[in-house]
DNA sequence: AACGCGGGGAA
DNA sequence: TTCCCAGCGTT
């Protein structure tokens, strides 16, 4: 049987009973793509329906302030998908009446929006026959065909593309596009694929050649960089707090935490505390000072861990600007943040 | 062409 | 630990 009738039969009787796949709303089909951009569906699935519940069509998605939105967002990561999904949403309902582009080409235009996910809506919504190359697909390509071209490459990507182009069910290209992720993620996983009850193992290169656990290869990645955080929790008597936001690129941008003394280097206790910068934000008096966390907390990134002291402040009065407690969930914050306001309960203040 | 960008689940 | 997830934008 044909490559792709066998993976589309796979896909009608195996696939996962998905929100979007009930539609072929372009609102609901792009915000789930963007969501589930290198994101486990499991891990996407409770915010899509937070989206949908907060924000059912693009308008009112647009109309959000966007630490609404990054709000919302908080806990799925990348968060420039959220800053592009805004602008987007907000570029669709202003400048296109609130109407998705309804090809690839102009799909492609949006920010946020890439090859894949440019192919993924235009196939799903519109029947337009260009192909998904995500990691489900390399690695179901890669296995199916014995291919050993690193998939990160640029050859790679380019031969992928070709491949899938070819293979690419033109009749009815959204759901195949959709099959041969289903397979990839349920059936051809990336650890012990269940080749003993796959409906391509007949013809699959990778397993008749015993290659099956070394495909698709992949490029190595820079190692993780070690970053060292000190957050300033400044306590008032009328229980305020000190934040700011996160400006200029890099990681968390736009998310707020506390006051900041990064070091490049892993200090001690005491040799943080006469640091130049850490005693012109906190001062000095240890009566004042104290730190929150017996050791440090390591939050592990893929490419960053990050070692982090949060240093208790009392003050008697803190500047304007600065926010009640009780306030203090309706800002977005990293995850880092997050679980150190909930473990810190700011009630014995 | 290479790098930066989150967080979590699975083995 | 290591891998990798319905990738994209910047440099």
């Amino acid at each position: 049987m044909l490559f792709h009738k066998t993976l589309v039969n796979w896909y009608l009787e195996n696939k996962r009973d998905l929100p979007w796949r009930k539609t072929a709303n372009p609102y609901h089909v792009w915000l789930s793509e963007i969501m589930l951009q290198q994101t486990r569906i499991a891990q996407g699935l409770p915010y899509y329906y937070k989206f949908i519940k907060e924000f059912p069509d693009v308008f009112q998605l647009a109309e959000a302030p966007q630490e609404k939105v990054l709000k919302l967002w908080q806990g799925l990561g990348y968060y420039s998908r959220a800053r592009n999904l805004h602008a987007t949403a907000q570029f669709v309902a202003s400048e296109l009446n609130g109407k998705f582009p309804e090809n690839y080409k102009g799909l492609l235009k949006l920010k946020g929006v890439g090859d894949y996910t440019a192919s993924a809506i235009a196939s799903i919504c519109y029947n337009e026959p260009v192909p998904v190359v995500d990691g489900n697909v390399y690695r179901v390509l890669a296995r199916y065909f014995d291919i050993e071209t690193p998939v990160n490459s640029s050859a790679g990507i380019k031969e992928f593309k070709l491949l899938a182009t070819e293979l690419l069910d033109c009749e009815n290209p959204g759901t195949y596009n959709q099959a041969v992720m289903e397979f990839g993620a349920l059936q051809c996983k990336p650890q012990l694929p269940l080749c003993e009850s796959c409906p391509l193992s007949g013809s699959c290169l990778a397993l008749k050649n015993g290659k099956i656990s070394q495909l698709p290869i992949k490029l190595k990645k820079a190692k993780v960089r070690k970053r060292y955080f000190n957050y300033l929790v400044f306590i008032s008597e009328e229980n305020t707090t000190l934040i700011e936001q996160r400006l200029g690129k890099g990681i968390w941008e736009g998310l707020y935490q506390f006051p900041l003394v990064e070091t490049t280097t892993r200090l001690k206790e005491e040799e943080i505390l006469l640091e130049e910068e850490f005693i012109s934000f906190a001062g000095k008096d240890p009566k004042q000072i104290t730190l929150y966390n017996s050791s440090p907390i390591i939050h592990k990134l893929s490419h960053q861990h990050i070692f982090t002291n949060f240093w208790l402040i009392k003050k008697n009065k803190l500047p304007e600007n600065s926010v009640s407690i009780e306030n203090l969930s309706e800002y977005p914050v990293p995850v880092l943040i997050a679980n150190f306001i909930q473990d810190y309960n700011f009630s014995e203040y």
